[in-house]
DNA sequence: CGAGTCCTTGAGCTACATCAACGTCCGTGG
DNA sequence: CCACGGACGTTGATGTAGCTCAAGGACTCG
């Protein structure tokens, strides 16, 4: 929970290009640097419960967490993945509407709200910045609800390996391409809360997947994707154009 | 497609209260007014379709419209519900993400794209009121996405009828109440696209629902919500708290 | 009156869930 | 160093919710 992480200054921050305070100048990031502190999570444990009171918003700045709702008798449904540079929290509301965990070691810079509020009012940077992110976030989980309504287990696994290969792609700077390898993040468990299936379907899915050479394994979690265009064949989606963002 | 509304001016518009100019001081109204325009589609008539290039950005301001998208195969998944005072666009972004289509007689406030970007780096009212409805809109799309994942075909209708009834109350000004009744504005099958389900299955449920007392029908469209309480104890939702938006 | 749209209901099938057993890896403590 | 326990993953057997295919009813519009 404490501070771990050696950039504690935006000038040298790893998503000073993508997070909320991208645009902002010099001075505003000044502001903006007398009203932030880090948190740090092990990997498995909450950072906000739905209902919470929340006295920060935050940015994401080193690892993952995932956004979730639980019904009554335990049904899960993850809504979003936060990775580095993604928003956490909501200006201009009180108590947080999901769970928000870690499901990595997990870095974020956070902006104690009321301040963070009035900067936003004062400043038009910040806002710009957040409109853009939010509509983006938007069109993704709109993108995802037809992941879960209309496509198959298959389909299902199959997006999610091409998102995860697209992004961890762009993380290392090149464009995604055959052969190429990355981890998964997700316990099977996870990929099933994320994908509305359960976490037995998921791993059978990934066998078949294995079996018919559209993926290999190298142990749980390596993934190497042979030919992207035969997994893109098995997400259901228009081969060119449409994709998952 | 001509206009066909009498309140063509901003001061007299049923919307202005909601809508993304919600905020605007006279002065900027009067600059949004000198760029926009109306259209009227009839019922099932397309506004966009995914991919078109976009020239304006719009509030629905009578009517209904659908967001959705359709995969090469035809199965399609509808990702919003547009009603009165909804934005439709993006600002920042040249083509349409989504399909939209009328699905009551619908008239829309188009405002030229390019103009309206410029209002919005200039004026503050603009953009703070799209973040506001936009994160809105987000925590929505992310609350149906545990609809879609997670729920049964039972609760999944159960949701779709108590987010009605509370829109419908909404609009007519009162809050929903035991007895209240009003109109299924979707086909059957627009139901089984909003939901991740086939038509088929959501006849079965609406006649299970109403077989189990928890609904009353008058012709296939007019619904009569004997307990409210009752409908929601169908919905899988946390009974007080954490509704759906 | 006929055609089209929307809806309902039945019969059978299948994709995925459920229940259950077991295998692997890894950290901890005897 | 090994034994144990717990987290994570795989696989099999069986059950079932919802899909598919099919027929027919109600209503509306020409």
């Amino acid at each position: 929970m404490d501070v771990a992480l050696d950039t504690k200054e935006c000038w040298n921050c790893p998503i000073k290009h993508q997070a909320v305070c991208a645009r902002c100048e010099p001075d505003e990031l000044t502001r903006l640097e007398e009203i932030k502190y880090y948190r740090n999570y092990d990997a498995g444990q909450p950072v906000i419960w739905a209902g919470d009171h929340m006295e920060f918003v935050a940015s994401v700045v080193t690892g993952i967490a995932s956004l979730s709702q639980t019904m009554e008798d335990g049904r899960t449904q993850m809504v979003g993945l936060l990775l580095p540079s993604d928003f956490i929290g909501r200006p201009g509301r009180d108590s947080a509407p999901f769970d928000v965990v870690a499901v990595s070691d997990l870095t974020i810079c956070c902006f104690r709200k009321k301040p963070f509020e009035e900067l936003m009012t004062t400043t038009p940077h910040i806002g710009q910045r957040l409109l853009e992110m939010t509509l983006d976030e938007l069109d993704s989980a709109r993108e995802w609800m037809l992941v879960l309504g209309r496509k198959t287990a298959r389909e299902k696994i199959a997006s999610l390996l091409a998102i995860i290969a697209r992004r961890d792609a762009t993380l290392k700077k090149h464009s995604p391409k055959d052969g190429m390898t990355f981890d998964l993040p997700l316990t099977r468990e996870a990929m099933a809360d994320y994908l509305g299936l359960t976490l037995e379907t998921v791993s059978r899915q990934i066998s078949a997947l294995r079996k018919s050479g559209i993926i290999e394994l190298d142990g749980k979690r390596r993934v190497v994707i042979p030919s992207l265009e035969k997994l893109m064949n098995e997400t259901g989606d228009d081969v060119d154009g449409g994709l998952i963002a």
